[in-house]
DNA sequence: AGACCATATATCGATCCTATATATGCCCCA
DNA sequence: TGGGGCATATATAGGATCGATATATGGTCT
């Protein structure tokens, strides 16, 4: 799916400009589960504007660059409706946290209390943010929004329940295998 | 996190070549938190190989492309080891469902239904795979597997009990607003 | 006073993905 | 027995996207 349709998505909301738009993949709807960088909504928004899907509205401001409002035109609205009827990519979760946690036998057990530890921290961070946030206005903002209470809340409740099989382990294999890391591993017993 | 380091990684397992590590971002020890191209984990090798942190050993085959087979070295070894030592990037999590259902009330119930009978197969198959894939060697890769399980479940559950949120609502806002979005909505009830 | 953050747009370079090219053997089904 | 599709295996061109930075100023915190 492309940056384009996410920010027909953001303006089927409501009028906005490019930094209203990155916000609401911060704290706003799309927050959690969606990303954009400036990057890729400034080019996206020239090239909708282009299209006739958008239209923008500038308003002069002292100080600041001018501020151009984008909204929906009905050719946009249209265009959008049609692009929410094809079928939706399939999730991405992208973990470094789990990478580095695969190779929990290569770091000190303090390390890895102190990244569990970090990542529960920004768990409740983040369930904090959400029962912050508006209440949603409509079914789908409230579903998408209680999916995600419910999958942090479950993410940090495994990881108290199980991050002592990671940390009360004894074998440390800390040196460079002979051939490869499959074949010999090396542990205080040895 | 660059793909150079989760191709050492993955060369921290077993020697592979490029082809067996792209199957490790899908069936292997990587699946479901992780994703890399052929289009970066290629150059990816080659960099390493300059670099002399893994070596490249090749094997002939008919019919084929000759077997890149690479390996670790010491000194990829250790750069590893001390790449594990930085503190990993914020998980990301990108999902166009969500993104679609935020708009639930601009779809027909039947494709609303639909698209959350598909993510729930899609949900199954990938516990199915978690259960059916090889018992894991080390702590490191048990615990992100059963966390990885955990989360498909709690993904599961929360789909089934609250999906009649989004089926059972009356409300279908079809039209193209007169100004924008938020300020005007259409139902039969209008 | 000074540091930093919020506002606001914009772009360069690096990174990464998607799609494709190439080549062959195997399995399944008709 | 033929054909389609899949698994194996490397490689790259082109496009999408991110991260960092530039610019400018007013407000808040210390």
């Amino acid at each position: 799916m492309h940056v384009t349709t996410l920010c027909l998505g953001a303006l089927a909301f409501d009028e906005a400009t490019g930094y209203e738009i990155k916000k609401m993949f911060e704290d706003g709807p799309f927050g959690h589960f969606l990303e954009a960088s400036y990057g890729s909504i400034y080019p996206a928004l020239t090239k909708l504007t282009e299209e006739g899907l958008v239209q923008c509205r500038v308003e002069t401001q002292s100080g600041r660059p001018d501020k151009k409002i984008y909204a929906l035109t009905e050719k946009g609205w249209l265009e959008f409706r049609s692009r929410l009827q094809e079928p939706p990519a399939a999730d991405r979760y992208r973990s470094e946290f789990l990478f580095v946690l695969t190779f929990a036998h290569l770091l000190p057990r303090d390390q890895v209390a102190g990244l569990v530890d970090e990542k529960l921290g920004e768990l409740e961070a983040a369930l904090n943010l959400i029962d912050c946030s508006d209440e949603p206005d409509s079914p789908g903002k409230r579903f998408v929004r209680d999916y995600g209470r419910h999958m942090y809340q479950s993410s940090i409740a495994f990881l108290e329940e199980n991050r002592h099989w990671l940390e009360n382990v004894d074998s440390h294999e800390l040196s460079f295998p002979d051939q490869h890391g499959a074949e010999r591993t090396l542990s205080p017993n040895d």
